[in-house]
DNA sequence: AGTTTGAAATACAGCTTGTCAAGTGAAAAT
DNA sequence: ATTTTCACTTGACAAGCTGTATTTCAAACT
């Protein structure tokens, strides 16, 4: 999106200062009224934008939330969920994992729930961006299963494959969520119960 | 809701037949296409009746969502959940109370996602139907976390608080449509799942 | 100086929701 | 048998939304 290549600086710098004030301007709008219906009409106003420019800019109003979604994740995402991942321990790959997770959820809860709840509506509403973040999570989620199974750290009576499945779910944003606006819980008391929640069910 | 009294039956019956075929109408539409933005228009058009009757019988696009979300949990929750509340040994009304929620949201599971989704998004576009069907939810997994207390069933290090909070996490439509429609479950294989996670991280 | 181009302005067609006024026809009351 | 009642219809309306197309403007580049 947005990718013609420039070699005028000025120009550039100015399309993607654009491109970000409108960003911004949908999250603030979503943090500060997430209940609320959103029009493109009212992301431009505060964006002091035309309405056309977010047409212009992102195609569509599912391109916009699809740019929104895919950014925050990037920015929210990546450095403490790749450093769980790549622990040697598997279990400290699953604690840390999940806290990392969980931070980056309770970090855009309002704008997740936005998103996640727009996406089981209608996927096409995201432009399938959500769909996308929730493969590559069930990736993680197979892999993580994976590492616990060779480190030989699964009850018995659990295969790769179900742990996988209970790892999916619990590592959800569904999950997370309902403990911690369902329940008013804090983000380390969250993670303490599904930290619990899947050692219990999964490892010896 | 229609709560005229009448003392002419027949009128009374067709106004009846009227509001049914209207609620079975949006039932159907959103089974039929679930991902997809319903005008209420559509809705009058598949009930064989005028946009304006909608209005008349429901008062608001609202109140028909609301109207359908109570109708549809009273046909299909009661028997089953009731039963199983009853037994007098709490791990059984554990067992059954999944099981037979679990049937619930199966059985409503396209609806559900929707009414959920949008009491997400906003819990007025629902007409708080979800939000009340949510707390008496919660009202039952504390119900359910005393009893299994007072059996002297927990883990010693599991409190009737804490037993109350995992159980509403994994009691959630959430939950049950990541393993049933996330991960293609059958309905026993996510009541087993969800009994095993239950059991391990609560009861001794 | 002349050209590109990011963005604005304006207008449009088509779809929503919600409300309102007036009308119809059949069941009920007398 | 006639009148009344009332569930429902019809048609119209204001207001808001999305998406697109056309034209215009001014800053940034060559």
């Amino acid at each position: 999106m947005a990718a013609r290549k420039y070699e005028q600086r000025l120009r550039a710098e100015r399309s993607e200062a654009t491109r970000r004030r409108i960003l911004d301007a949908l999250e603030q709008r979503l943090r500060e009224a997430p209940t609320q219906p959103i029009s493109i009409e009212e992301v431009a106003h505060r964006a002091g934008v035309a309405r056309t420019t977010i047409y212009l800019v992102f195609g569509s109003r599912a391109g916009l939330f699809d740019a929104l979604a895919t950014e925050l994740w990037n920015r929210a995402g990546l450095p403490g969920l790749t450093e769980a991942v790549a622990h040697p321990d598997a279990r400290e790959h699953l604690r840390g994992g999940l806290r990392a997770g969980i931070q980056i959820y309770a970090a855009l809860r309002d704008v997740a729930v936005a998103l996640f709840s727009m996406s089981a509506l209608d996927p096409e509403s995201v432009g399938g961006a959500i769909a996308r973040l929730e493969e590559r999570r069930w990736g993680g989620m197979q892999h993580l299963a994976r590492r616990l199974g060779e480190q030989d750290l699964l009850r018995p009576d659990v295969t790769v494959e179900e742990a996988a499945d209970v790892l999916w779910m619990l590592a959800s944003f569904a999950s997370f969520d309902a403990l911690y606006t369902g329940r008013g819980m804090s983000t380390d008391e969250v993670a303490r119960v599904l930290v619990t929640t899947a050692e219990r069910t999964l490892c010896r």
